[in-house]
RNA sequence: GUCCCCAUCGUCUAGUGGCCUAGGACACCUCCCUUUCACGGAGGAUACACCGGUUCGAAUCCGGUUGGGGACGCCA
């Protein structure tokens, strides 16, 4: 393949070991991104060395996480099987054993690697003297220029060793052209002499990372800043095993309120939980597009095509950005409310069956009732709260309607409500009708403005405040109006 | 502590030496629409961290200071 040809192939690689989290999400966006925009493949590689924490729930849970997002790979498991698709598997990790293994004897017999018998006693000795000395951290193995097959013997009679990178001779300046960051030096002393293979024989993060990066022909590696010192080591082993070196560019972080790295101890931060309260998917990829990159003309409400149109890498930048969960629900309001009646009925229509409501069936009355709604509406979850009033077995009166039962006007503002809706000769109501009936109570009552309209509406959803009554209660009944106009005349 | 990264309104950002008396969005305030609330519309307040250079000219380039963050694992 020459040069001019080369293929953009990115990827994605998370652990799995829970659910994803916005920054991966971002991270893994921000790839697909730039594969979709440059015609290039974004690949899905699973990185389940660490096998005390990798489960099958969490790969299952990522992919769906993934699938829900619309951020859909080329290459990698697949979503509803699981099984490998792609000339470069197998991409999960714990299936690439022999391949690790044979790199890392590469490594060794190259003297750039070598066995280490330190125990973890030893080692946590070892990190307690350097601390105090106060220069930098790093453990300095006295196995670095043991005999090779001398280990190996030791290791036959079962000893437990690591591979460690030999990182000592080293001594120089890695320079990395980073695509977001421009320069970065690193001096080589940065890291200290890393672990290539567990004891257990398992290969560590960086060790496979680069093994994979380029086994699989990733041209670019898009991830977050938290890497930043990882890619020092993984230039190492590209250097030791004569590899040449893929493009790097590193992301900001995605920061707390507080300006630390996004944690789940501070709220949502799983897009599991996002999707559960009601955010639409092209609302979370809008919004997380937009933490670290700009459209070159400032659009703000952007599809995943529009982003995948405009997406470029000279307009990430570098510092890192405050997740605004206000800012989010705002613009997944107007995700929403771009969205016809009938659709996004059908986006709120499981969480207002799994708060238990029950509501007429019939889809005129099913769309009527969100035109009614939706400028209310920010995410899918607060139908609940909207419709609530709507289901007879959930009315109830509010505190806040406490002000308005104790004026005096209101009482028989409400007997006269309710003599007219009696008389009026219908099951339900057309907006025209529902005037009329409240010019009646208006003349009956001489009360107007406040007085006449925050009784109705407490009469009618239990608070003052709510949408506009000749849209509420056309999608209400003569009965359900009158047991309730009863409810709220008891408490007066 | 050591190394690395970052630095424009409260927040997300535009800005790549003159178009900047710094633009947009969220949030906030005022007004309009509306006999409520929300939506929508119009306006307002609010930022180039600091100090030195370079230059006719600096938010933009360079150096330093300060501040913030990240990494220092047989996690990824």
């Amino acid at each position: 393949m020459s040069a001019l040809t080369s293929e953009i192939r990115v990827r994605f690689a998370p652990s799995p070991t829970g659910y994803l989290h916005v920054g991966g999400a971002r991270s893994a966006l921000f790839n697909y991104l730039y594969a979709k925009h440059n015609g290039g493949k974004f690949i899905l590689r699973i990185e389940d060395t660490d096998q005390a924490r990798s489960t099958k729930e969490s790969l299952k849970m990522m992919i769906s996480d993934l699938k829900w997002l619309g951020i859909l790979w080329d290459e990698g498991p697949d979503t509803d099987s699981l099984i490998d698709k792609g000339p470069y598997g197998p991409y999960k990790q714990s299936e690439r054993l022999e391949i690790y293994k044979k790199h890392a004897e590469e490594l060794l017999a190259r003297g750039k690697a070598y066995y280490c018998f330190m125990s973890d006693a030893e080692l946590e000795a070892e990190r307690e003297k350097i601390k105090a000395s106060g220069l930098h951290t790093h453990v300095e193995s006295p196995y670095a220029d043991g005999s090779i097959d001398e280990a190996q013997v030791r290791i036959a009679n079962g000893d437990k060793a690591v591979v460690r990178f030999k990182t000592r001779e080293l001594r120089k300046d890695y320079i990395l052209k980073d695509l977001i960051r421009g320069e970065v030096k690193f001096p080589s002393d940065m890291v200290g002499d890393f672990v290539l293979l567990r004891s257990d024989g398992m290969p560590v993060y960086n060790f496979c990372c680069a093994v994979d990066d380029y086994h699989m022909k990733i041209s670019h590696i898009l991830r977050a800043e938290e890497h930043l010192p990882n890619t020092l080591r993984q230039m190492m082993i590209y250097e030791g095993l004569g590899w040449a070196l893929p493009q790097f560019g590193h992301i900001s972080l995605i920061l707390d309120d507080d300006r630390q790295k996004l944690s789940k101890r501070k709220g949502a931060v799983a897009c599991d939980q996002f999707k559960k309260e009601g955010y639409l998917p092209s609302a979370m990829n809008n919004y997380m597009a937009l933490l670290g990159w700009s459209h070159p003309e400032d659009k703000e409400i952007m599809s995943l095509e529009d982003m995948k149109a405009a997406f470029t890498l000279e307009r990430v930048h570098a510092s890192g950005a405050v997740f605004d969960r206000v800012k989010l629900k705002w613009m997944n309001a107007q995700h929403l409310r771009a969205l016809p009646n009938a659709e996004i009925w059908k986006l709120i229509a499981p969480f207002l069956q799994e708060a238990g409501l029950k509501l007429p069936t019939d889809s005129d009355w099913q769309q009527q009732s969100v035109e009614t709604f939706k400028s209310y509406l920010e995410i899918l979850s607060d139908a609940i709260t909207l419709y609530t009033p709507l289901d007879d077995s959930k009315y109830e009166i509010f505190a806040e309607s406490d002000e308005t039962l104790k004026m005096e006007t209101t009482k028989p503002v409400l007997q006269a409500w309710k003599e007219l809706v009696t008389a009026h000769a219908k099951e339900s109501f057309t907006e025209a009708e529902f005037l009329q009936i409240q010019d009646g109570v208006k003349d009956k009552t001489g009360q107007k403005g406040k007085n006449l309209f925050f009784p109705i509406r407490v009469a009618l959803i239990g608070k003052p405040n709510g949408a506009e009554l000749k849209i509420l209660v056309p999608l209400m009944n003569k009965k359900s109006i009158l047991a309730r106009a009863e409810q709220a005349l008891a408490k007066c």
